[in-house]
DNA sequence: TTGTACGCGTTATCAT
DNA sequence: ATGATAACGCGTACAA
């Protein structure tokens, strides 16, 4: 006799064996109705149900992992700096994660690394992740999604534009928004407008330059290379950008930032300068980080709906499992928040 | 004759029991070389190590989970609205489970709900943590503490001042650093000093209110209680509470902020009001999240040692299986850094 | 539709 | 110091 045919009790978790032996069925039915298994008689599965209520049993993760090889974790792969953007991410996959049962871990890595695949793999291959949703920049990366393939573990990617299937992606449409922000700009008599690109090789970076030219384009301006400076999605590079913009002759009246970091850095270096922002100096930035309405003047901005995407996201991954939060969209918009740095330029 | 007398091939991953049959050892061998027994043959103990690099075996985190009834997973429990500040402890935690068979997994609590508690007592039994991290605010609560212990899973807490004992703590010198802070202000001649306060029961908040005074007090100034006006650690509470202090006659010379996003809302204030810094108001925050270096004119701050202090919480916590990183401190001092927002008061 | 017997990969018990 | 055997809690062939 051992220890199994006594009640549960002792401090002892119910297991699924004290279920099946209340309910006088066997394990396997329990397990089918954990399991949603449709070849179940209604009468049984109720019957299941109610001594599962009444133990307040949860099945056991760690065995379930070790049964199925498959662990009940959701994966956050990044390379990204921006904390805010980060935080929102996992904001969002948390809240489709909600009330299921799977648990979200972490995993930064490092792009520049060239260790980084083996290391992911390493990791995948280790924890079998049930999936993982990949963050920009390091989601660009077409060598990691396929070595998710390779090792058997869902993902979903998310990105300034659709660089995957739609079962595997989620995206903002980058181009439009930032052609939109651009018209805006001409529309208020910009002529003058200059750009501060996100790096090379970032496909977001490309996607904001496209929609910027596009709006250009549109209005039958031109863009001389010099209007074009390089940035690094970071506050320095945004201000020794601005830097080199302004003391072109003539001055830009406007500058479109690829990020809020970057459009920060223009409103510092113009404060440096004794350049009054909007008025003598229009900026827009793009992402509606928290730092855009928190310096001065609040920034008009891009607002990237990180927190809706990255819950589709998360969503995709989980949704057969999770009873089907239904069909979840691929393409999520961006939209223009209009604040204090923009106006007509001085006359 | 099953599956396991063969060679490991097929893309199945070698187990336990390979490594156990290529040396020609018993599995329970094996076992006690990956967790380093110290009964054990040196002779054995190397030709099982042999194999193991051969193979390039890894023991299942699944199966160990289940044997052990515990996961290998460290779990980061907050509630804290700063987005820089998680991301940072993040950080830290995630180096110091570098190089282990640890992962972090995330999860953020929601400190007014009545059922936090319940939720995270759910939340560890199920995953059978290894250990928590827990970050301010949410670490002041002691029941969450108590919780821990009950359900058996290690925690460490950070935070502001020693709320436990060195295990289970890792702090800062919030009220000294603060005194410092604001001795500098006397220090340039400010006699008139505001202090914008964190929220009301917030262990931070009071340290530091209880550095400013002690400041203050040593320095044979009195605080009239109109000097001190209540935020909420927001920016936008930051801004109101400024407008107070700004509306006062005399008004002061110069603000201590409990945090820098209550700071950059004096800086913001200020700015909307025509009032030069540092020339007309000193300002001091506290954190140094990026915003501080970001506004103008950069803030003069307190670091918080974050990554450190999340460093060394996470080696608490894992210190004794991985081999010790020996001792971990339990307090890690906070410093002042001088940037452009403080200057003597006008005369 | 339901149950039996076994596998998942590891650790623990208790021998020797 | 080492090994045989039984847990750990759940899923799955395959039989009934």
């Amino acid at each position: 006799m051992n220890a199994k045919s006594g009640q549960a009790k002792g401090g002892r978790k119910p297991t699924i064996n004290d279920v099946a032996r209340l309910a006088g069925v066997s394990k396997k039915t329990v397990s089918r109705v954990i399991n949603r298994s449709p070849l179940l008689n209604d009468e049984t599965r109720e019957r299941v149900e109610k001594v599962i209520r009444e133990l307040d049993y949860t099945p056991n993760p760690q065995a379930r992992a070790l049964a199925l090889r498959r662990n009940f974790l959701v994966g956050l792969i990044h390379d990204n700096p921006n904390a805010q953007m980060v935080l929102n991410m996992q904001q969002g996959i948390l809240e489709a994660l909600q009330g299921t049962e799977f648990e979200m871990v972490v995993r930064p890595v490092d792009r520049n690394s060239s260790m980084m695949l083996e290391d992911v793999r390493h990791f995948l291959e280790r924890q079998r992740l049930f999936g993982v949703v990949i963050l920009p920049p390091i989601s660009e990366n077409d060598a990691l999604a396929r070595l998710c393939d390779e090792v058997g573990c869902r993902y979903v990617r998310m990105g300034s534009a659709q660089l995957d299937d739609a079962a595997h992606m989620v995206a903002s449409n980058d181009r439009e928004v930032v052609r939109e922000a651009t018209q805006h700009l001409i529309a208020q008599g910009h002529r003058l407008i200059g750009l501060i690109e996100g790096p090379d090789g970032f496909r977001s970076a490309r996607e904001r330059r496209l929609g910027f030219e596009d709006a250009l384009k549109a209005a039958g301006l031109t863009l001389p290379r010099s209007l074009i400076a390089g940035g690094n999605y970071t506050f320095e590079t945004g201000v020794t950008a601005a830097n080199r913009l302004l003391d072109l002759s003539p001055r830009p009246t406007a500058i479109f930032a690829s990020n809020d970091e970057m459009a920060a850095g223009i409103v510092f270096a113009a404060r440096e300068r004794g350049i009054a922002i909007p008025e003598e100096l229009s900026v827009i930035g793009f992402d509606d980080t928290p730092i855009a309405a928190h310096i001065w003047p609040p920034l008009t901005t891009v607002r990237w709906p990180i927190v809706s995407m990255a819950r589709a996201a998360a969503r995709k991954l989980v949704g057969d499992m999770t009873g089907g939060a239904g069909e979840q969209p691929s393409m999520l918009p961006s939209m223009l928040i209009h604040r204090s740095s923009v106006a007509a330029p001085p006359r």
